[in-house]
DNA sequence: ACGTAAGTGGAAACTGCATTCCACATACTG
DNA sequence: CAGTATGTGGAATGCAGTTTCCACTTACGT
């Protein structure tokens, strides 16, 4: 993946906004600013000290505040491309002939990404929680997602009591193994995406015990339900 | 662990220690202090001002760091009594005659009790990363479970390929969605754990996939992992 | 009842952050 | 090749939390 690094601004000509585009100069640092907190985010996570992606950025503190006035500025574009990519696989998945094969394919790839870059699944979560923003996006990825798992039921692999909000609860879930040490979490989040949909895989014929209701959470209502303090998922293991 | 606190319970009498017990006051406080922590740990995690804590246990902020010099202390002795409880609950289901019956009876249990209290597996987690102390009542708690799992599977009802490191597996994931909105995370952690208890049960004979290996974490290998400072290898700098 | 060591709270000094200010630098326009 | 708006880094400020200090209580043994 390249790109991302593009100035804001990019006004399609026409009209000159307050601030049309960044001198070039500029344009770079922010560029560095992105790139470096796109590291320090995967790698310790979104409450990485601004000072220290400005000193990886090589850029002074004003700098990056200048350019980003507060943290949550910054996440949301470092992680603007990664939600894109999420829907690339999304509609990939979408696209596969065979819907349960695509229902793997997705929920394996989101597995990855969680255990990959801390920062994404912080991010995804606070950004759920804190900013209806998402709705918009999310309102399609959840219609095609809720497409998929229709077409898996229907081609009798699903389980006809999974539910589309079954996703968060996956994605939850596989967050709190991530937070293991990291030479475990890739293990443990594999072996826990397997055992989930060995789960969610309507066997042979029928035996399936009944499970409680589904929690039917949605984007907006954990949107709604935010709580005002403090609400971030795990403090994984840091030093004393 | 224990002796981190010092002073604490009367001496069988006999010899007088360094110092050999509280002021009658003063332990009152101490329980006050202790109270206050437990609550506000659950609630609000293990990071929990120290000086909220000592607000509200109604003692100054100095009373609250001679008794417990750090932040460590004070969630070692809250949790001391969780974790024995844990170790109960699981006794408990060891001695339960249907073995299969007493697994899910104990990682119900378990999960009931994470999502009930924030700061549970928060504790929990730092602990066993950064405190080796623990290592000796595990190791008990390990054989039991292990036992348990062994008479489960001879039962025929527990799949042959759950593995003992499994329950860190359910632990981790069930903290993941612990951390999500209070009003979902129960109605969550139920349904995640019976899609995995049903994916843990051997179904009718035998169709059952093979799983990823499992991680085979134990508690040692969780604190050998522990770095002291700062984890952050990984991720070479990369262009932009 | 009283002497005193043990215990106390609140304020002060220290952190480690984020945020602002400002004298100086430099890309762009003409 | 200026002139100037646009950018810059580092030092100063502010803030929220922890840790320490100390003049003042109070429980406890005698």
């Amino acid at each position: 993946m390249a790109e991302s690094t593009q100035i804001e601004a990019q006004e399609p000509d026409g009209f000159a906004p307050a601030r049309p585009r960044l001198r070039a100069d500029a344009a770079q640092n922010r560029a560095r600013i992105v790139a470096a907190a796109r590291q320090l985010f995967a790698d310790r996570g979104i409450d990485a000290p601004m000072a220290a992606i400005a000193r990886r950025a090589g850029v002074g503190a004003a700098t990056l505040f200048r350019r980003f006035p507060d943290r949550r500025s910054l996440i949301d574009e470092v992680f603007s491309t990664q939600i894109t990519h999420c829907e690339s696989i999304l509609d990939d998945a979408a696209a596969d002939p065979d819907p349960w094969h695509g229902f793997c394919r997705f929920v394996d790839e989101l597995g990855r990404m969680q255990v990959e870059d801390r920062g994404f699944t912080e991010a995804f979560i606070t950004t759920i929680t804190e900013d209806s923003g998402v709705n918009e996006k999310s309102n399609h990825a959840e219609a095609t997602f809720a497409k998929l798992v229709c077409r898996a039921q229907d081609a009798g692999r699903l389980r006809r009591d999974f539910d589309p909000s079954d996703l968060l609860l996956i994605f939850f879930a596989n967050s709190g193994v991530s937070a293991a040490p990291p030479e475990h979490a890739h293990d443990l989040s594999r072996r826990l995406i397997a055992y989930l949909l060995q789960s969610f895989e309507t066997k042979g014929r029928d035996d399936q015990e009944p499970l409680p209701r589904p929690s039917r959470m949605a984007l907006k209502d954990v949107f709604e339900s935010a709580s005002p303090t403090d609400r971030r998922p795990l403090t994984p293991p840091a030093g004393p």
